[in-house]
DNA sequence: AACAATCTAGTAAGCGTTTGCATGAAGGAG
DNA sequence: CTCCTTCATGCAAACGCTTACTAGATTGTT
């Protein structure tokens, strides 16, 4: 079908080695050899066959992403920015899903990465969990985006902050009971979400506020685990004069059970979210927006650093800066 | 590191043409050999080479995605679609960027994909467009989601039917000034743009109601884009009582626009868009949904059918219905 | 002018599979 | 009992590159 490194180096008169130095810019090639060899590529159309190349060198030329889900908006814009960085190089963006708990894997990750990848970004998923945990023990490069670890380099907010900056703001303006829309219950919880809550309790007691833990709720970082979450909140006997919702997705399942009971976000109860969602706009929704697919993209950056200085490479955490973003789901208590 | 064949040969007491035959599921393997090799295999960590088996079998086990977006909604979902598809299997993923004009690769597709994937799900490009026909000419296996074709299978709505839909409610609820959020002006057309449009045009005439052409305006599918259209059409002198959009990302921007100006959808001027956009919920927006997810997996099947039966097969088109789902946001106009 | 260092290029041995072909064993037909 | 299939397996040649290693040609040094 396609011409073959041999082809061209017959019509190019040199060696097959001569060409694959030439076409890859390797050096010890002279100038006019390179330029003829690559002129007699690109008549022939030729293009290495990467199963070949890959086989010969043992590199793969392909990073994969490993993420629990791929439509969710967060994880969605994480992967565009990793694609952002490989259009830049001849990297392949392998695409692989991990840790979603609907759809568990029957084939082991390390098998299914393992001469596929020459490394991978990880989103959301903590240096804890079994299968990322066993793939750095096995010494395969990965980037986290999303949590922290002194392991390998990860890309993060400070979440921590997060949390305190958005629960500070409703202490701000006024509100004490301050209810919280988790994520996933206690046990298979994220770096981001223990840190995010660990900075609310902190700014609550900053500001002397009791943590009251009737005021807590979980909603799986989902629309419909939100909605859940406000309603079970709604029914419970301390009521919250605000509500920090560890994402913007539960945020605005919040609002639409608010809305059902004929409540209004930053009239009867205040609203904060998580992630700069692009809909939090429309929806009026006050959040400490973050940098997302910029995170995606220095994440894939900082693998390809770790790829190309196999040695003098240490673990990097790069904190990102959050910006809270106040629109009118927040306002001072209905009292006030 | 990793086993190889050969190991696995010897320690099983066997060929390494056997071993690829046992573990493979191969005819003319005696059962008790394969047994006795799949465990070896299995006690030895044994996995394939990819690269090797690649090069050796000529088939690359990969099929890509060819989207110009990752992060947009609609792009992301077919992606999840398509994923949920490949879990079954042992295909590998490789998501490729292709048509974004902010992104414009240097590449020619073609030798992105060559000896890289043994076909791909297109995502909203239509078969006209240059790389994409080429592929095809290329007799590259490729299946379609979001746009028809009768040179590959493809699995789309019906658009004009959804534009006849959309814009039949509005007409049923007593408006007869109906604008349109267009997405990209004619020259760079969607094949589900135009149907929308005539779908538009069709019902208005019908009913006998003269297409306005001051009454459409472009939004480029993009909520930034449909608040500038909004923009535009609400200073233009003939004045929709209803708006149509294309897409729902749009019509969040047309909200947008309208908040801005003191006006309220479904009150002030109705809406309708396309897509069934999970926000389209909060944002009580009237849309014409389609299963999304659905299609990108029902593409995905439909190419792993093609590359399954290498001969018998023909394209085959497969129209997904849609469902028009009411909400605050369309309702009769404002005299009535 | 002799010798070392640096370039340039070719030779050929892999890389780890798959698969066409050959071989022998086993079972059935006549 | 012989011949023909059908099975089960092994042999070895690809697949199309990369990369030591080798060697001659240049260039620079003293």
């Amino acid at each position: 079908m396609s011409a073959t490194i041999r082809e061209v180096a017959a019509a190019a008169g040199v060696s097959t080695a001569t060409v694959s130095r030439a076409l890859r810019g390797l050096p010890y090639v002279d100038e006019v050899t390179r330029k003829r060899v690559v002129e007699t590529a690109q008549r022939l159309d030729y293009v290495a066959s990467p199963s070949a190349s890959r086989l010969a060198s043992g590199r793969t030329g392909t990073i994969a992403v490993l993420t629990p889900y791929v439509a969710r908006w967060f994880f969605a814009t994480v992967i565009s920015g990793v694609a952002m960085a490989l259009t830049e190089g001849p990297l392949d963006l392998l695409l692989v899903e991990v840790g979603n708990p609907d759809r568990p894997s029957t084939v082991p990750l390390e098998q299914r990465l393992r001469s596929r990848a020459d490394g991978a970004v990880v989103v959301a998923l903590p240096d804890t969990y079994p299968e990322i945990s066993q793939l750095i023990e096995h010494d395969f490069p990965l980037t986290l985006v999303g949590s922290l670890s002194d392991r390998v380099s990860s890309v993060a907010i400070n979440d921590a902050e997060t949390g305190r900056l958005a629960t500070q703001h409703l202490i701000n303006l006024g509100h004490r009971e301050i209810g919280l829309i988790s994520g996933a219950t206690s046990d298979e919880s994220f770096t981001a979400q223990d840190d995010r809550t660990n900075g609310y309790h902190d700014a609550l007691t900053r500001s002397g506020i009791p943590a009251h833990p009737a005021l807590t709720a979980y909603g799986a970082f989902t629309r419909e685990g939100g909605e859940r979450a406000m309603v079970e909140l709604l029914s419970r006997e301390v009521q919250p004069t605000a509500v920090f919702c560890l994402s913007d997705e539960m945020a605005f399942g919040a609002m639409i059970a608010m809305r059902r009971q004929g409540l209004t976000p930053g009239i009867d109860i205040a609203l904060v979210g998580v992630d700069g969602h692009p809909q939090s706009e429309l929806a009026n929704l006050t959040t400490v927006a973050q940098p997302v697919a910029e995170m995606g993209r220095l994440a894939a950056v900082a693998l390809q650093d770790r790829l190309n200085n196999a040695e003098k490479y240490e673990p990097r955490q790069t904190a990102m800066s959050v910006e809270l973003v106040v629109r009118s789901s927040s306002a001072p208590p209905k009292g006030n």
